[in-house]
RNA sequence: GCUCGUGUGGUGUAGCGGCCCAUCAUGGUGGACUCUCAAUCCAUCGACCCGGAUUCGAAUUCCGGCACGAGCACCA
């Protein structure tokens, strides 16, 4: 008897049917604004699938409503860039459904003639009521020539909006009631903000993506499970045609604690009220906000992939990706000094032998090199924080010497303390500090609870560029972001 | 209401008839090390929704509950 081992699956599950080099996958948005934490799942797991098998990943914008979430012409540009991002490499290929109209009136008209679909006048009232009682309407019997009549009339304008909509022919007593004779295409007139208003008709989501999924010759569908009804809606179309629907498979619903679901178009109205700076506002669950913040995208990618494929809705807190991202980004961070409520300390130096400290840039990375803080004029000016300042007992300037500070002894802006050895024994509680020659004002914005909090200080004065992520020493990771408008380095915390 | 789906430690996840007194990650706790309240290391805590059935044996199959989620849009 053979004795299989079993062995703990590493990524993601194997897709079904597959075959490497022969796999097809598509990650679909609809191009209302950037891409969100939300969004990564697809981008995350398709690619990585696409990976996996050698194959091709899609990125095709669902463009096709121009009322309810009209298309954002920068949204195209801004997903693309995110999509490259987080994946690490740009899609195979990019389409618009805006651009492949002709394609989908095409099949629209094939339908019909086909009598697979019939012009419906009822409204969407009247037919609910149809569709519950499971009778069919009185337009679904109408001749193909009638329906073909109508649809010239919907193409050019004789038919309001509003006025017919194009149903696929399943069948009214389906247990399913999603199933029953679902709505394909229906009237829009609205400028589309990409083609204009060349076209009357417009298909809807399952009719569209479900030509368009074969057009392109997917092989694979990985989607929200929302959309299981859509697969079966569509699956019911490929049938009339005889084609072969895509292998599909489904995750559950995600919520990550610290923001709740994610609703482009709330935030894009947040936006416009001025609740939030832009798209790249820390406090929002953008890509890019997460980005700016310092996020890495190969963290982010082993966050989702590690969440897997399950169809469990699931909670997760943001501290998994924190974690991860530490891991990420730990061994290439420099160590800064940060120094919030500083207080001045003046120390006599004059008996001691130092003309400089000398710190590790990474403390585990001793080929990183080091940086050396000047030790100036006695008295020196040293700045600390203010929580480390109020106790009485002697404390340890990092990498430098234990202090006792004299309360009682008010110089001009600061007080006085006393060194009281250099060599460091004991465990004298550690605080951290800075010449002032070697401060800079900074601010760094944190997010905490939804709320931007803006703590000012003094950083360490550095070169690196902007966009380097640091770790202030104590207080976490941070992100260098250019000057303010007072002269101050500006600073966003990423996370402990 | 109808239809579909899901229920494994605090949070995720693996396992899908015997390897499971259940994996890994994250988290909690304790300790070691360290001139960071970080990192690293070591130890430790903690779970198969409930009830039946099938079986020598069930987290894994079946039936029935219960809970949660989604769809039933002229949105995607």
């Amino acid at each position: 008897m053979e004795k299989k081992v079993k062995e703990r699956r590493e990524g993601l599950p194997p897709l079904p049917n597959a075959e490497s080099g022969n796999v097809v996958l598509r990650f679909a948005p609809n191009p209302n604004g950037p891409l969100s934490l939300g969004h990564a799942r697809g981008v995350v797991i398709n690619a990585e699938l696409a990976r996996m098998y050698d194959g091709e990943v899609i990125l095709r914008f669902d463009d096709t409503d121009s009322v309810v979430k009209r298309p954002d012409p920068e949204a195209y540009a801004l997903i693309e860039e995110d999509f490259t991002w987080l994946a690490g490499r740009a899609p195979d290929r990019i389409l618009r459904a805006s651009d492949r109209m002709e394609v989908y009136l095409d099949y629209a008209a094939k339908t019909l003639s086909e009598n697979h679909a019939y012009v419906c006048q009822c409204s969407s009232d009247a037919f609910k009521e149809f569709r519950i009682s499971k009778t069919e309407c009185p337009c679904r019997n109408r001749a193909v020539e009638d329906n073909i009549h109508m649809w010239g009339q919907m193409n050019d304008g004789t038919i309001q909006p509003g006025g017919a909509v194009v149903r696929i022919k399943t069948d009214m007593t389906l247990p399913n009631p999603a199933l029953r004779d679902w709505p394909a295409l229906r009237i829009q007139h609205a400028d589309h903000p990409l083609v204009g208003d060349r076209y009357k008709v417009w298909p809807l989501l399952d009719f569209q993506s479900a030509v368009e999924d074969h057009l392109q010759g997917v092989t694979h569908i990985v989607r929200g499970k929302d959309l299981m009804d859509s697969t079966r809606k569509q699956t019911l179309l490929y049938e009339k045609f005889g084609w072969t629907y895509p292998e599909t498979m489904y995750w559950g619903r995600v919520k990550v604690h610290e923001f709740g679901g994610f609703s482009t178009s709330q935030m894009k109205k947040d936006i416009q009220a001025g609740q939030y700076t832009g798209w790249d506002d820390p406090r929002l669950p953008t890509l890019r906000a997460l980005r700016r913040r310092g996020y890495d995208a190969g963290a982010m990618r082993k966050f989702w992939i590690d969440l897997g494929l399950t169809q469990k809705d699931i909670s997760v807190p943001m501290s998994t990706l924190n974690s991860l991202n530490a891991k990420a980004v730990d061994a290439e961070a420099p160590r800064l000094s940060f120094v919030s409520n500083p207080r001045t300390i003046e120390l006599d130096i004059t008996e001691i032998q130092m003309d400089k400290v000398t710190l590790p840039i990474h403390p585990e990375h001793p080929d990183k090199g080091v940086r050396e803080w000047p030790l100036e004029d006695s008295p020196l000016k040293v700045k600390i924080a203010f929580e480390d300042f109020t106790s009485r007992e002697a404390r340890r300037l990092k990498d430098f010497a234990d202090i006792a500070i004299n309360h009682k002894k008010e110089v001009s802006r600061g007080w006085v303390g006393q060194i009281i050895n250099i060599e460091r024994h004991g465990n004298t509680p550690i605080i951290h500090w800075l010449p002032s020659n070697m401060a800079q004002p900074a601010v760094l914005l944190l997010e905490e609870e939804g709320e931007l909090v803006v703590a000012e200080g003094l950083l360490e004065i550095n070169d690196y560029p902007d966009g380097t992520v640091v770790q202030l020493e104590r207080m976490g990771f941070a992100i260098l972001e250019g000057i303010d408008e007072n002269g101050a380095r500006l600073l966003v915390r990423l996370h402990g």
